[in-house]
DNA sequence: TAGTGGTCTAGACCACGAC
DNA sequence: TCGTGGTCTAGACCACTAT
């Protein structure tokens, strides 16, 4: 056998099986399924493979495994949509279109006593503040109101933004790989709507996104999206229901 | 040592290791990480664990592994929002608040083309449409406008829809695991502002999910949320750039 | 050629759960 | 008590990569 094509190892095998058995319902949720010594002995396989293999199957959600009890198919009572967001500037490279930057607002200014507490900071402490306008072929696509702790880029005030964004920046020097997004439909202020030339009133799509690194908030950002560039296109996972 | 306390356990001290380093900056994106043999020094276990160990962290896409090279810090050069959609049920179940369904229409119908093509069945194959209005304590929450070939809900036209979702009910019957989902903010129609019970040109948080099983497309369905309802929350995992 | 990761084994001890 | 999963080991062979 070829140690290393993934297709035919006797772990892919035992997680093909259990896969197939799941997903063409023949084992619904709630069912038990063998436990490691009997895949040991069906697959002709050692203990510690049908361990592994089912190891990555809880890991991937589609089972659940109780230990003293044994391995049951997860119930899929929840589902989660996943979005790939990549940087606009890939995201538009990616299309073949062409992207230009138009930096509205960029100042570092003190940090009103809500945004303090939300990058806990000192009340008044100093924070950066940029709003952006991202165009695809001169179109606008995204308004960036972004604020970012200083401490983390402190040359924010002299960064080129019309060839790198913001969230590049910050992830080459601190790749913060947590946070949390609140998704909402609004209706941009006019001063919004105007900058992403849509009429008043136009629904909007935001995104407020925070995200931290091990040393506290990084940046909070705001992203609007309207008219045919207000799409998100992600996909489905049914996860366990625990 | 507790042989079952995974804070304490080799594999998990391994991969705490890693992630800390990650997550603080220490090794960044694309540099190389201690091999397997390195680590079967350092921490003084076997190879398997070191192994298993970083097999679990490519897993999880904190690092990428290259056989024969190395093992490298994966480039964050993309990030995922993650949104967990519960049934409507159970999510106002959470709040503690009381479900109500209003079904506006329920029919079985033939398909349009576009709809056959979509779930690729003969023209005029037969479809079963539903328009349902979810309240949360006499409040509308969600208008659901959902499409299901036949032949995987058989009794749909049946169903009592005031206990119990479409969504529930299909899970219960056939397990989809995948789907597609488009998001948008739009302006409702008349009739579904007027259904939800917002003004005429209120933003709306429209989502158009399709799910299918091995056997096709089961359901296409239409959500519609409007004012405070119409909000996502999310969360954020930085992945690997590939 | 030496080092890397990929795979698998046979055996061990442990904690937990069901009976 | 017995079967379950959780953990770990020591050793083996393989293919690939860098040099």
């Amino acid at each position: 056998m070829d140690k290393t094509d993934r297709s035919t190892g006797l772990r892919t095998q035992i997680i093909s099986h259990v896969v197939g058995r799941i997903m063409s319902g023949e084992w619904k949720p709630g069912d038990r399924i063998p436990s490691e010594g009997a895949l040991t002995e069906m697959f002709g396989v050692s203990r510690m493979t049908a361990h592994h293999a089912l190891r990555e199957l809880a890991g991937r959600g589609f089972v659940v495994r109780r230990s003293g009890s044994g391995t049951y198919v997860a119930e899929p009572s929840a589902y989660v949509s996943e979005y790939r967001h990549l940087d606009v500037l890939e995201e538009i490279a990616t299309r073949g279109g062409h992207h230009r930057a138009e930096v509205i607002h960029r100042e570092m200014r003190s940090a009103t006593p809500e945004e303090a507490r939300a990058f806990e900071i000192d009340a008044n402490g100093s924070l950066f503040h940029a709003l952006v306008l991202h165009l695809e072929d001169e179109v606008p696509l995204e308004l960036e109101d972004r604020l970012i702790a200083p401490r983390f880029l402190p040359d924010a005030m002299e960064i080129d933004l019309t060839c790198q964004t913001l969230f590049s920046r910050l992830m080459l020097v601190r790749p913060h790989r947590e946070g949390s997004e609140v998704l909402r439909a609004v209706s941009g202020s006019p001063s919004e709507t105007k900058l992403l030339r849509v009429d008043t009133g136009t629904p909007v799509l935001e995104v407020v996104r925070r995200t931290w690194s091990t040393e506290g908030i990084v940046t909070i950002a705001r992203i609007l999206r309207a008219g045919t560039a207000a799409q998100l296109v992600g996909r489905i996972k049914t996860v366990s229901g625990q």
